[in-house]
Formats: C-alpha cells, structure tokens, sequence
DNA sequence: CTAGGGTTAG
C-alpha cells in the first residue's frame, strides 16, 4: 500500500507507530509521500521523533513545518518543547516558548506542563515558578513536575512544602507524586517526614507501586540507619533491577562487604546487574582496596559489556587508584573515548594519592588543553596532589592562578588544602597566616591539618594554638588530645603532656581502634596498630619491619617509631 | 498529534 491510498488518520497512526519501533526512515518516507501534510500530521512526525528521543530531528521537522507555512498548535508546541529539554537547549525553549505566545496558543495544561519542567530543568526554577503560578488549570502533572524541579536543584524542602499545598487543595495524589515527594525528602534527609510520607503511602495504597516502593527504601537508607533499609528491602513482596540496585548502593555507603554478599545474592536471584550495579560494586572493591576482587568485578562488567559506561569507566579508574594499582587507573582512562570532568578528576586523585604528584599535574593540564572547564573538586586534587608529593611551590602557584586562569575561586576545603600544604613542608607560620587571613571561618579540619603537621614538625607553639581552637569546637575529640600530648612529648614538655593524658583519662573517651587491612591471596586480613595476637604470622611481621627500620636508618632516614609509642597508648 | 516518577561516580 503507498501513502496516497492511506486515509491521513491511518497514516498518522502508522507514523507513530513506526517511530515507536524506530523505523523512523520508513515512517519519514510516508510522511513525505502524503499528498496533504497538515498540522496533524507534521505534529505527528515531530512527536515521533521527541517522544522516541530523536530531539534534532524533531527540531528540524518543526523547522522545515514552519517554513512550509504551516501553523503549530499546543500538541505541536509541546511535542517540539520536550525535545528542546531533551537537546538541553534552554534558547530554543525560550524561542518556542515565545512562538507560542506570539501565536496565541502558549495556554493549555500540556503546553504549560512542558515549559515548567523545560525552565525547572534549566534551574531557571523563578520562570517555572511564573508559568506555574498563571496556570488556571493546574493538574498533578504540574504539581508533580514543580515538585521534582525544586527537588532537583536541591530544595527539597520547598518541594515538600509544596506537596503539602498540593495535598490540602485536594489534587488527587497518584503513585508519580508520591514517589517524587518520598525523594525530596530523602534529598533533604528528613526522617518525620520520611515516616509520615510512608504512612500516606500505606494509606493511599501507593505503596505497592514499585517506584514508591524503592524511593521508600531509598529513603530509609538516605534518612535512618541502615538496618532499617534493610529490613525494609527483605520485606519488600516484589523487588526489581531497581530495589537491588539502590539496597547495593545503599549498602557501597555503608558496609561495603555486604554490597559485595548482595551483589552475589543478586546474581543467584537471576537478576542481571547493570551498569548501575557495577558502578557501585566497583566502589564497594575500591572503599575495600581489595584489587583481586576488584578485577573480578572488572571481567564481569566486560563480559555484559558494561566497562564502557562512563560512571563504571570512572569508578574503576578510582578502584585501581585506591588498591594502589594506577597503571591500571590510567589503562582504563586512556580507553574511555568521551572523558567528563569526574574521569579525570579520578585519575588526578589517584595519581595524587599514590604520590605522582608531577603526573597529576600533567594530566589536568592535559585536560586544561583539550578545553575542559575544571571546578573547585579538581583544583583541589591538584593542590592536594602537589601536597603530598612535596610540591609545594607549585602548589601554591595553582592556587594563586584558580581565580584569574581557571575561573574557580577557592572553597574552604581549598584554602584547608593550602594550610595543609605549606603546614605539611614544614611552613607552620605561613600555614598559620593563611588561616587568619582565608575569607571563610576555619573548621576543625583546617585547625586539624595545622595540628597534624605541628605534630610532624615538633612545633609546640602552634600545636597548642590548633589543639585550643579544635577544643573550642569540639570538647570531647579524643584525638586532639591524643596529638596535642604528643606535641607536648616530641617538645619534651612532659608536665602538659601528663596534664593532656590525664584529661584524656578523665573523660573516658574510648575511640575505636583503628583497623587497616591487607589482601593476601584470596583473604582479607585486617590488623590494628599495637596489636600482637591477631596473626600467627606476627612474630615475622614484626620482625620484617624491624629489618625495614634498621635498613632505613643504616639508609640515613631517620624513623619516627616513638610517636607510635605515645600514638597508642591510653587509647583503646 | 501533547506533560510528570524510583537506583550510580570524583
């Protein structure tokens, strides 16, 4: 059958269809050879292609629709509006937006509904909040989509709020509304409110949605303690890709070792992990720094094709940087083809963390050359890179150049890793000066950082002046009086160290060991400082590292063993 | 011929 013989309803419907199956070559070629093309049909073809995510060529058509002499109408405006979000193309929204008005026909829900979630998506949440509040004929649609733009640019809260103004105007509460209001309370990690929402599920019997069922789980993991998730996630009666997925991630947050026993559940249930899943497991391997098992679930991911998706491509970049494998780090990064600023930010960290600090600074140059705008997260991998690798001057020199080259001004963690830079080379007045004259309050961590390196460089004088202003914020940390007593030992200023040990003793503060962990052959084992029992291998561990400390100063390096000593004693 | 939802990373 041609196109001639076909009544223009037919060949609308079968238009439709054919994009549904994305013959869109085919459903073009009708178009095409329709005798009389009219609005309906144009629109037919535009809705084809946004609705089936081909926004150019749903753009262009309007284009060519409009040239032809044909006028739009709401379903053609809001049809061309979703692939103008689509292409994230906040002028050619605007410039549609403006058609519609000039063309009398920007009123009607639909319309109205689309150009909300266009200015929401683009953060110009103030427009939105324009056509939302001229709507005569608001629906859940517009309420919902209100709902998820202010919890997108993460103001839950107000989302909320209006969730609440949705439900007291007795719009009728469906299961897309309930699970967008369960989110934006996760998004602002309130609990009450969590529990209230979950209750008005049960209510309203929304909660055998699965989406609510998973913003829910969701939600207990993001609000309350984990074991509340979990519990949730075992009684959830259906469970799909999606409730395995965020119970694992959920888990990747909080106890690694079991994301890695549920993804192996997952697999037994049949259930076929995706990208998602990866990219959490793979940062459950990499929080574990357990590299055999890390590359098991790299050649899990290859063999369902999933190492090419960007967030797992990223994820595995950290995980062989923190299992201490970088050459591995970069292999994988040299095969991703389409680099976002996450990619080679994860690379710089790694570099920086297993201190190769002159490649970190290579590789952001690298991306600086290929036109990548880098953020505040990236410089201060370069400056921290350069830290820890004794770079100092050059450090500083990234952090005078942010603002005027890079377009970045500094945060307060920046300027933290620029008084941990000058601190850690010793430069404790500069680091000190830095910290008075920073634009942002200091917090414990910039004073934590001064502490540490006065620690390090035996500088009684600020080390009190740090650990003064860390008691002032935070009286009961046990681990600055832990380090302040070991400033006061190094400068052998014994009566405040006794007076710091006794105050530690006094408060009672028991802090946890601190476990380190080590992959042997298949095992796991993790050891603590100090402690002689927890190996049989022991005797030969100890042993080894005397060897190591004999060696290294026959080598001229002076070791530090003594404040091991102080380290641990009197916390247990 | 038209609109809204749930899970990932530095």
């Amino acid at each position: 059958m041609t196109a001639p013989s076909l009544s223009p309803v037919t060949a609308t419907n079968l238009i439709k269809n054919l994009c549904r199956q994305r013959s869109f070559a085919v459903a073009r070629r009708l178009f095409v050879e329709m005798p009389h093309r009219d609005v309906v049909s144009w629109t037919a073809m535009i809705s084809g292609y946004a609705s089936n995510g081909c926004h150019e060529d749903a753009l262009a058509t309007f284009c060519r629709m409009i040239a032809s002499g044909v006028s739009p109408n709401r379903y053609t405006i809001s049809s061309v509006l979703t692939s103008c979000r689509g292409l994230q193309s906040c002028c050619a929204g605007v410039a549609v937006h403006g058609m519609a008005v000039r063309w009398g026909i920007d009123n009607g829900a639909y319309v109205d509904n689309v150009l909300l979630d266009l200015y929401a998506s683009f953060g110009c949440i103030g427009d939105a909040e324009a056509v939302f509040k001229n709507m005569t004929d608001r629906t859940v649609v517009s309420w919902t989509t209100m709902i998820a733009g202010y919890t997108r640019i993460g103001h839950g809260y107000t989302g909320l709020l209006l969730f609440k103004q949705m439900i007291q105007e007795c719009t009728e509460l469906n299961a897309f509304t309930c699970s967008i209001a369960i989110h934006a309370c996760s998004s602002i990690g309130c609990a009450t409110i969590g529990q209230q929402l979950h209750a008005l599920a049960l209510k309203t019997r929304h909660d055998s949605s699965l989406p609510v069922a998973n913003s829910l789980l969701n939600m207990y993991s993001r609000c309350m303690n984990i074991s509340e998730a979990k519990k949730f996630f075992h009684e959830m009666p259906r469970k799909d890709l999606i409730t395995w997925n965020a119970m694992i991630a959920s888990l990747e947050r909080s106890n690694s070792h079991e994301a890695l026993l549920l993804f192996l559940e997952m697999g037994s249930q049949n259930m076929q992990p995706t990208s998602f899943t990866f990219s959490s497991v793979v940062a459950a391997c990499a929080n574990l720094a357990i590299l055999n098992c890390g590359r098991q679930v790299h050649g899990a991911a290859i063999r369902r094709d999933h190492q090419r998706n960007l967030q797992v491509a990223n994820a595995l970049i950290d995980m062989y940087a923190k299992c201490g494998s970088i050459g591995n780090s970069r292999k994988v990064f040299d095969e991703i083809t389409e680099k976002d600023l996450v990619t080679w930010t994860s690379l710089v960290i790694g570099c920086g963390m297993n201190g190769y600090g002159a490649e970190a600074t290579e590789i952001f140059h690298e991306m600086i050359s290929s036109g990548v705008q880098p953020d505040q997260v990236l410089l201060m991998s370069v400056i921290s890179a350069c830290s820890h690798a004794g770079l100092v001057d050059q450090g500083l020199r990234y952090f005078s150049l942010m603002d005027i080259q890079y377009n970045v001004p500094p945060n307060r963690e920046i300027y933290g890793c620029v008084v941990d830079l000058l601190a850690r080379a010793g430069r404790i007045t500069e680091a000190y000066q830095m910290i008075e004259t920073m634009p942002f309050e200091p917090d414990e961590t910039i004073w934590g950082a001064l502490l540490g390196a006065c620690k390090m460089h035996k500088n009684v004088y600020f080390g009190r002046l740090a650990a003064q202003k860390i008691f002032d914020m935070w009286p009961n940390e046990s681990k600055t009086y832990v380090l302040l007593s070991n400033i006061y030992a190094a400068g052998r200023a014994w009566g405040d160290f006794a007076e710091m040990r006794r105050c530690l003793r006094e408060q009672g503060n028991k802090k946890e060991v601190g476990m380190s962990w080590i992959e042997v052959r298949d095992e796991v084992r993790g050891f603590a400082s100090g402690d002689r029992s927890s190996s049989p291998h022991i005797v030969l561990v100890y042993q080894t590292l005397e060897e190591l400390i004999q060696q290294m100063n026959q080598d001229g390096c002076e070791s530090d063993s003594h404040w091991v000593l102080h380290d641990f004693s009197g916390v247990t």
